[in-house]
DNA sequence: GAAAACATGTTGTATATACAACATACGGGT
DNA sequence: ACCCGTATGTTGTATATACAACATGTTTTC
């Protein structure tokens, strides 16, 4: 008997699509790559209510204790919008002020934020760890070099 | 004189933050990598007003011509409600239709998104392509290693 | 066969992200 | 002093994503 699961009849064949590997695309390696690894990150993190984009924010600004709003977007490679946006979010939390210098934004972080950042570090290492452990010594230095290759 | 850009008094040293690498991050390496590929997609599939999720799932229905709405987010590594939401909008353009198989979604491809698909392919080819080039050989076995680590 | 457990799909909610359009401010050149 | 180009920030809009809660249907257990 035939199946419902039966191809509906498409009018004519796709050759090129037939004939393509979608698997050889390098966005789609990475896409993967960083739902497992974020995954393993959102578990470690659950507990703080934090998420990995916010506490890039955090480290970043909390290594420096303030950075000019323009910078933030220049290291973590974030386009401005969504910058203004993630900080807007951390700033209604305190964890970041946000003065002006020349008209300019600067963000600084709290005590708050500080506080906060240092008691998320241990299970944020415990989440790299994880990670690690699944790349191996290899994986890890492999993933150096894709890193290294992809932002010289 | 004193510039508007000092830090703020924190009222306290926070140890553990200044004595911490936030880039040893697996996860922050992984977002900060894709965000640079995404680029040159985005770049090459801009005049076909698609994105990268829109054609991975042309591509993986394509590919089978039908898939079951479950298989889709297993092959993809993505959560229910996002395969519902992402598919939803690809059904409404025309590209898949929604049947039923024992009352479970099964996705297929029309002739309007395999030809869709199709004239999407040459240009996808080419980010990939520049995507290698960005990577070298070795970087791109650095990623595909990096990959196999995570998801096996 | 009924109840319990499991798998799957959808909707509500929150976050993250980019691009376009606009606003604003700064710096140079004249 | 004024204009212009560049850099930066914000808001509007669209997409992508996950989790929780719920609904429904299937499977397993007894």
């Amino acid at each position: 008997m035939f199946s419902y699961l039966c191809a509906m009849a498409l009018k004519k064949s796709y050759d090129l699509l037939e004939s393509t590997d979608p698997w050889i695309c390098v966005a789609s390696k990475l896409a993967l790559s960083i739902r497992t690894v974020s995954a393993i990150y959102r578990k470690h993190l659950k507990a703080h209510n934090v998420t990995m984009s916010q506490l890039s924010l955090l480290m970043i600004v909390g290594k420096h204790k303030f950075l000019p709003q323009s910078e933030i977007g220049k290291k973590l490679m974030l386009e401005r919008s969504t910058v203004t946006r993630d900080l807007k979010r951390m700033i209604e939390r305190g964890y970041f002020v946000k003065k002006y210098d020349k008209s300019r934004p600067v963000i600084y972080i709290t005590d708050k934020g500080a506080s906060y950042v240092e008691s998320i570090i241990p299970d944020w290492k415990a989440a790299t760890e994880e990670a690690k452990a699944k790349l191996g010594e290899d994986g890890e230095q492999a993933l150096n070099l894709v890193l290294h290759k992809l932002t010289k």
